[in-house]
RNA sequence: GGCUCUAUCGUCUAAUGGUUAGGACGGCGCCCUCUCACGGCGCAAAUCGGGGUUCGAAUCCCCGUAGAGUCACCA
């Protein structure tokens, strides 16, 4: 054990909905921390008013809770926090490494636009004022880098980075609005809550020398850096991203993917265990997780892939597991109707095999796939020697024979044992013969199971009558 | 434009200087079979290009190319 316990962070801002992208980092950093038996963080960066969409949080809460990524701490909001961040700033001011700016907001944009004219990076150090009098909390507070240079740090995921000179600026520490930037407040909230390990997008890279200079400046040692890949859309080489059209994580709950399989996708997109096996459980990923062996470049988001392995998970999942889970997933969304669920809970064994979301033994149902369960059927008389291979003759003899068998069936009446007294007499007489009829009488569809399972889902009488 | 990151089958990836470049999804084919699924077996499919270093390069270095990120009183 390190002397160090691990304590890792997910720390989104609340302006919406979760997206695949923001949950794969998030989960990288819960399985980290839940393998080294450490702490994971929930840390709210509502930081920017006008930004911030209400019920956001709750949302982010669901979220995470679906999905199953306890949060030891939080959620902490950094608007309740604010005093610590002024406390902050005030030792840089004291250390002389903190100033107002001076300048309007428009002149400031005319700076940046001169920069951008001239093709060259905005630096507002450019214009670093000479001397400024005391911050009086109406300007923005900048952060005055102290030493112009190039850094080099170590990254866990790239391992060696590093930034040019112009990556280096005075940026704003406290906004006149009285609230922290994200760059001042979340290295004040990384120290204050002892954060190890900070896990976060490939957009931080640029701005990290920014981060290096602040800890500097504060006499702290930074955490570790471990850059996530991006996550691309799955059209296109974009980043996957709310604008073009990223889904809310919760959508994925709503059309029938399960936790598991969604978490077991995630994890698999950007990192890879040893050995070639593809289908986790939780445990085990956490178990078999290492961030070193995570993906230095980009992945595309595959729903196929999601599809197969949403089957693999639902296959695992016990016919009482399964049934739990679709009454309340497909249930709570008022979408099934008693009859309807009824009929799902009589066949939910067989359908459990076949489906690969929740939602598609509702639209099976719905589509009238499963109507034999109900008390007629009706069906064409041509229908049923069509793949018959034999004379009508013949198959109304077969089908009698089929039903004196069944009568004298011994208990109980089961898809097993009823293949047990049919499927002799059938090779016997020809199986295209007996079976395909048989399944017609039963269903009335030309796609259906196999007769053996009708008649163990419909019941001795029912069979017979058919 | 500056700074920076990335690059193996269509997709997700394995191979930490020596493999016929492996697996999975998807695709295609065959088998199972009374149909549809499920399942089983198999096939096609990749080291971005060019130079080096080395006995030997997907792997290390350089130059291109392509894609991405960043340069906010957003996070």
């Amino acid at each position: 054990m390190s002397p160090n316990p691990v304590v890792t962070r997910f720390a989104p801002s609340p302006t919406g909905f979760l997206h695949v992208g923001g949950v794969r980092t998030a989960l990288f950093a819960w399985l980290y921390a839940r393998k080294h038996h450490g702490t994971f963080i929930l840390r709210i960066e509502d930081t920017d008013k006008e930004r911030e969409v209400a019920g956001s949080i709750e949302h982010i809460q669901e979220s995470l809770t679906w999905l199953g990524l306890t949060w030891d701490q939080g959620p902490i909001k950094q608007s309740e926090r604010l005093d610590t961040y002024r406390a902050w700033a005030q030792k840089l001011i004291d250390k002389g490494l903190a100033y107002p700016d001076p300048y309007t907001e428009s002149e400031v944009e005319q700076f940046r636009q001169e920069a951008e004219a001239q093709k060259k990076p905005f630096l507002y150090r450019d214009h670093r004022p000479a001397t400024t009098g005391a911050w009086d909390g109406t300007k923005p507070l900048r952060f005055k880098v102290p030493e112009i240079k190039r850094y080099t740090w170590q990254d866990i995921v790239r391992g060696e980075l590093t930034a040019g000179e112009e990556a280096l600026d005075d940026f704003i520490l406290i906004k006149s609005d009285g609230y922290p930037t994200y760059n001042f407040a979340h290295i004040v909230d990384d120290i204050e809550m002892g954060v190890t390990h900070v896990m976060r997008g490939e957009e931080f890279i640029a701005s990290t020398p920014k981060f290096l200079a602040l800890y500097e400046a504060l006499g702290e040692t930074p955490p570790h850096f471990a850059t996530m890949p991006v996550i691309l859309g799955p059209d296109g080489h974009k980043k996957l991203s709310k604008r073009d059209g990223a889904k809310d994580i919760l959508d994925y709950r709503k059309e029938g993917y399960l936790p598991e399989a969604m978490v077991n996708f995630l994890a698999l997109l950007g990192w890879h265990p040893e050995g070639e096996q593809e289908v986790f459980s939780v445990d085990e990923l956490i178990k078999a997780f290492e961030i070193e062996r995570v993906q230095k470049g980009g992945a595309k988001f595959d729903e196929a892939k999601l599809l197969w392995l949403n089957h693999e998970h639902i296959k695992r999942l016990s016919d009482e597991q399964f049934a739990k889970l679709f009454e309340t997933v497909i249930g709570k969304q008022g979408l099934i109707s008693p009859t309807e669920l009824r009929i799902f809970s009589q066949i939910h064994s067989v359908l459990k095999e076949r489906t690969r979301t929740l939602l598609e033994p509702l639209e099976l149902i719905k589509a009238g796939e499963f109507d034999f369960m109900g008390d007629t059927i009706s069906y064409d008389k041509e229908l049923l020697l069509q793949g018959a291979k034999a004379e009508a003759g013949d198959v109304a003899i077969y089908l009698a024979r089929v039903a004196e068998i069944l009568e004298h069936l011994d208990e109980p009446f089961t898809a097993e044992s009823v293949k047990e007294a049919i499927f002799p007499y059938a090779t016997e007489v020809g199986r295209a013969g007996v079976l395909w009829p048989m399944r017609i009488a039963l269903s009335g569809k030309e796609k259906s199971p196999d007769p053996f399972t009708l008649a163990g889902l419909l019941g001795r009488d029912k069979t017979l009558a058919r």
